[in-house]
DNA sequence: CTATTAAATTGACCATGGTCAATTAAAGGA
DNA sequence: TCCTTTAATTGACCATGGTCAATTTAATAG
């Protein structure tokens, strides 16, 4: 009540967002961290797609009801979970030594790509919310994808590549062929070659062009 | 019963295939040919997202379960009614001149462009059934991205482009990058460019890389 | 024309994600 | 300690895609 009554007067927009600003109860986190840990339960033993709303608040012996509470719907504790295990991917590549040639960037991004290629389900989830269309639905796979780009240009600083362009539009090229390439992996008719395979070809032609 | 006892002693798979040549009754056409005609009325009328199964069963006068009996399942309808459409595009491409400069070609690619992403819904549909995991699933959706790559290789032939690599390299750069084009106007951080003014630098950098 | 066989259709039923009015529990002031 | 307010939870209920045993209809052999 003080925080509305204070904010009162403000304009719509501004008290809007300050709705977010609302006391939190304790019993509140640990009821989304059983949620949370019922869900990774269930994706540790299943996978990520034999994930069921059902299933997660029965574990963590809360009503349907309270997840929908928690969690805008199901695919948000999955861009959660997955957007999570990508940001662990990234920390380890960013502790490691830049690569200095496309070769070892494949080999730099192969974990990654590993795991995001790791059910076709979960290549779907960050596809999907790898671009949110309003600013409110920001998730951390999205988020995730911003981080990658930093990294390629911090990458970029250190090693000869071409100049003729920005940074910006080589570490998204970067980015563009990885996708392109864990793509094919799903793809009937082309995935006879490996990531190794595909996405180096790809990164020497986009980072070292010889005309 | 006939085809089913000539083929009875052959292999498990080729008989499996041999399944798909049973005989199918006049009716089925045209009940398919209703509940196709339904689905893109609906559509038509209110946009593909908003196609239900119920609605189009309803409008074509027939019971669910011949809804599904036609289709594996809501979806491969979907990428029928979008893969059609798709072919349509690329049949314009293919009578028009080939682009000769990276920005003819984004003019050339737009309206195809346009129409994948002018849902959310449908550009994710696209991107699932790009590529399918099984042979026995491809569907239109993937086969057009085949000929797009095609009529890229064709585009390629009669102009002056980087020749360090081969050609469905290149082509399969330009789809990449279209892709890459497309999911960012879907994008809240992103989506301030226009495809034209993000994939004409994309095209010209991979196309004509000044080192 | 009838019987037989297989194709096509049906709709009751299920699986699962998601909603919301009603209820319960926590927090803070008097 | 009690009261008020608001946060949190609940579970019956809904929406929609999808299944399948039972039934109807078409095709064809005799």
């Amino acid at each position: 009540m003080t925080v509305v009554n204070i904010l009162f007067d403000q304009s719509q927009i501004f008290w809007q967002k300050q709705k977010m600003a609302k006391t939190i109860q304790k019993r509140t986190l640990k009821t989304r961290a059983r949620l949370i840990a019922a869900a990774k339960e269930i994706i540790s033993q299943n996978g990520f797609e034999a994930m069921r709303v059902e299933e997660v608040v029965l574990r963590a012996g809360t009503a349907k009801g309270t997840f929908f509470a928690h969690f805008k719907d199901k695919d948000a504790l999955m861009d959660l979970i997955i957007g999570e295990k990508i940001n662990e991917y990234l920390d380890q590549m960013e502790i490691q030594t830049s690569p200095k040639t496309s070769s070892q960037m494949v080999k730099t991004l192969m974990p990654l790509c590993e795991f995001m290629t790791c059910e076709r389900y979960v290549f779907d989830i960050i596809l999907r919310y790898s671009g949110a269309t309003r600013i409110e639905e920001i998730g951390i796979i999205a988020t995730t994808f911003g981080r990658q780009i930093e990294i390629f240009k911090i990458w970029l600083e250190s090693v000869e590549f071409r100049k003729d362009i920005e940074a910006d539009i080589v570490a998204e090229g970067i980015h563009a062929f990885m996708i392109q390439t864990m793509a094919l992996k799903f793809c009937a008719l082309h995935n006879s070659k490996s990531i190794n395979d595909r996405l180096g070809p790809y990164l020497k032609a986009w980072l070292s062009p010889e005309c």
